[in-house]
DNA sequence: TCGATAACAGTAATCATTACTGTTATGATT
DNA sequence: AATCATAACAGTAATGATTACTGTTATCGA
């Protein structure tokens, strides 16, 4: 099979076939086996155990490309590094402002939501993110 | 009238009293009349024109001092810099994924939907931040 | 007016992320 | 299996947003 993306206007071409790669292979996989949505520095610094060679570039670059052909989730949550979901479909998140952890909410979209907000919106709204802050279950223990 | 504000553990004082200054003022006054959610540079380089002297530190500085005093909003959209916000109350914005532009929508929060996501959720939700994305009315109108 | 210190301008440092460079791996074609 | 084009790599340098530091200035209560 062979899987060809695009890439966005400006160069010479418009097209870019992928090769496979182990390191590509690993990120995928070590995303998909975490439910803690990592940086990429996080998953860098697991991976190195594994191998030992790879390199931070690799992981972002590698990250960008998942991203851009839709296989895994990049989000901003107002800590100071991009999160990682290896979880590609619209969903919910939760972040504790205490710890900082992000944790999924089993909670399907709703779609009342963006159609009450497109009510009051002159532009065409295609999707929303939300992002649920407060203490995750670990922290609501604590003082 | 005094202000004192409250400054996180770890230094000696634990409290500090506010003294007014023109540049944050000017800051301030400049973001409460925009409704584009401009970032850090946008408002330097604009108030520049006022104040030639102004040093992006002090924008950056105040910016952070009137967040934490809850008098604006700071976010991060997906943007590669920070937006900021004179209406501290809380909102929906809308970011136009073609031209980065950020709107707000005039619509009241849906406590409905922090309701229905605490029911799937073991933690303490206080409050959730919500992005819509899409195009803006102006960038609709072109191809 | 004085004294304590918050705030400043200017600059250096930090940190996440992206870009560059020479080398290696992939995969289609001979 | 050998060749060839090029995607991907490791390693490193560069970028850009943000924060921290330093010596000076402004604020404000005493």
């Amino acid at each position: 099979m062979i899987t060809v993306i695009e890439i966005k206007k400006g160069g010479l071409k418009d097209f870019m076939v992928l090769k496979k790669s182990k390191q590509r292979d690993a990120i995928k996989a070590y995303l998909m086996s975490r439910k803690d949505h990592p940086t990429a520095d996080q998953i860098y610094t697991e991976l190195r155990e594994e191998h030992p060679n790879l390199s931070l570039g690799t992981v972002y670059r590698n990250l960008t490309l998942l991203e851009s052909i839709g296989e895994i989730q990049r989000f901003q949550c107002g800590t100071n590094s991009d999160r990682f979901d290896g979880n590609a479909s619209n969903h919910y998140h939760f972040i504790c402002d205490k710890c900082g952890s992000v944790h999924d909410i089993p909670l399907d979209m709703q779609k009342s939501l963006q159609e009450l907000a497109q009510k009051h919106f002159d532009g065409q709204i295609d999707y929303y993110l939300t992002y649920f802050h407060g203490r995750c279950a670990d922290c609501t223990k604590e003082v």
